[in-house]
DNA sequence: AATGAATGAGGGTTCATTCAT
DNA sequence: TATGAATGAACCCTCATTCAT
């Protein structure tokens, strides 16, 4: 992440290394706060979730957070980058050869559909999505992510042509990126709006659908 | 607010302006805080729009809401109630035949795009979706429309398929429309994410898309 | 009443007696306000009950209250004359003579416990006193009406105890009657605290104890 | 407030006053909020009497009293057990040797019309009486008071009886002490009704009347 | 005389944030 | 570093009262 905006307030385990300063301390410190809101915001949404329900769950006091952030927002904004910076790993890079990309798309819709993974939840995918459109800072963030995410599925796309002996404009490549991201985002939603779909019966369309864009 | 068309404000009030004994100005007035609710839904969400505010946009008392309303949260439901039936309206059944799904779904996406329709927008069918995961009843009604919609889009593939001669099970059909929704609901995320996109950069994809689905 | 205050409004009724207009009509719809309100304050006393509550009771507008009551406290003020005049009649004056003073009472107390006759409510007797702690021009009205009711019970005391051929000093008299006064405010409270209570259960005491401040 | 004695308003802070870490702190501020309550219940009774008034009274936040308490009724309720609790000692088992019982009702008949001390409020036992016959937990649990306080009380009236030379049978005490209760509520009522009335005016009569129940 | 829609002040309550310890 | 009591601005909602008809 290239945010230099959110480091923890500025130098607080400054001199030496004393007793309970162990270095680390305070990162571990943000780290169980952080999950302990996106816990909350999975389960409540980020305007119903409360600064007392998240120092609960993360088993320290209301005060406390604000030595580790400015603001609930603050939270929010990092919870939203965390999140992103996932979701976007694990798409294409982390599994591009592992299997075929209809199977992995299967997986993470499966783990949306359970709910059961913080790090990859579709209600949070779409809070966050859905929060954009009143915070100018994070619709730009996402926009930066989405392009970059954008461009990595183009190439793949492109690869993935050039290998079947198809020749594909930048523009075409795109294109199909475009739609790829909008399958997954519509994944997503199904996810949340239907709990009880099984991904056999996604796969055979889906799988069609990606050797259209793909082909 | 900036709505000189309607105000029912000085004394003797406009020719053609509803005044206190027509008949129908009930449903004028809760017509209009419905209207107000949405734009204020749309701009800060379910949770952040307060009752005062929806007020002030209706250019009514707080108070006077009540009389309408039994709660905020009634008038959640009444604008979630009425964006769905919209939505599904116009994305099937209204459209069938006079244009190509392509063209249609793209146009809806220009629409989600500008955000000016406020009966066709993408950050309400966002919020909408992600409120779900957190009322049980909110989501029983989401899956039954969803359902409804799921059903006659099948139909029509079907309809599709055969008129190309092809032959399609049911649970092919099913398949195929709900990649059509997550198709359609990708749509407005990313109409939300990113906003300069053009519809020429997804016509291409979109099109090959569709055609495998409604082969 | 030596109410001067509280006439309805002004000349409503002046010119003619046209053809709804009937004389005592005013009247009429005033009574059946006060008959709704005294229900209500019964039923969820004087801060509880709405106007609306009562218009409805009374099978009225709300606004047309308005035209017979300055105020709610303006009701409240005239069901509590109202309340006290009838509660002052019927202890001493009306039932001198008919039965015993310990039956009379038995009677008053069963009629509190059933809480059926609105005219005779121990509810609205004890919301009654404690407002006048914190109304004082009410607590003069109440204290001129238990002078005068107070007075009649000496009166009655000293007649009693003449007949018995026994010679109360004014002061004699005058503390009986206050107990009296206590015992049968004491009354209302215990209809109102047990009203499983029953007057057998009372009988012997309350002859006892009338008979002691008769003697 | 004009209440200078125990404010902790200034950063240092007095000696002897409780400072934020102390033990016993939040026993002593819930006693705080529930001696700040109960002074507005006496002053505008249950439901005129405002949080924002009982936060004021006890120099605290509005939103401090949701610490301490779950709701406005929460308190009424804690305000009325305290009361009852205080009434029922005092009237029965404390003073049962150390003064003639008419003395002792005269002392308590004078507290309550001088209404200085709020731990026996007359006006408070009105409204709390009044407030019974509309919420049935809290008659119940009056009640269940009453019952004890009876008991209590007929068993003393037997033991008078008794030290007499009288046989009192059960039914026999039991009236007699639930008339002892009418009494004593038409004290409270009377010392409302009428302050001017002085102690001397009630003592033959009620000397009488005890005499009489207690023979 | 009568309606009932409309007002708006103020009620109880919540919650992000601060502060004394 | 950490606590959690304390704050107070706003929230949703109610209701006595007014006003156009």
């Amino acid at each position: 992440m290239n945010a230099p905006a959110d480091t923890p307030q500025s130098a607080p385990a400054a001199p030496g290394v004393a007793r309970r300063g162990q270095p680390g301390r305070a990162l571990r410190q943000r780290q169980r706060i952080l999950d302990a809101a996106e816990r909350c915001f999975i389960d409540s949404g980020f305007h119903a979730a409360t600064m007392d329900h998240i120092a609960k769950t993360a088993d320290v006091s209301p005060g406390l957070i604000y030595r580790y952030f400015d603001s609930k927002s603050a939270i929010v904004r990092a919870i939203i980058e965390r999140h992103l910076e996932n979701e976007g790993c694990r798409l294409v890079d982390e599994h591009d050869q592992s299997q075929p990309l209809c199977e992995h798309l299967l997986d993470v819709f499966e783990c949306w559909r359970r709910g059961a993974d913080p790090k990859l939840s579709a209600a949070l995918l779409l809070e966050l999505t859905a929060e954009s459109t009143r915070n100018a800072e994070l619709a730009e963030f996402i926009r930066g992510h989405d392009r970059l995410v954008g461009k990595s599925l183009a190439a793949r796309v492109r690869r993935e042509a050039r290998s079947r002996g198809a020749r594909l404009t930048a523009a075409d490549a795109h294109g199909r990126a475009v739609i790829l991201q909008c399958l997954v985002e519509g994944l997503a939603s199904r996810a949340v709006r239907d709990p009880t779909l099984r991904r056999q019966t996604l796969r055979a369309a889906l799988e069609q659908v990606i050797a259209a864009l793909l082909r």
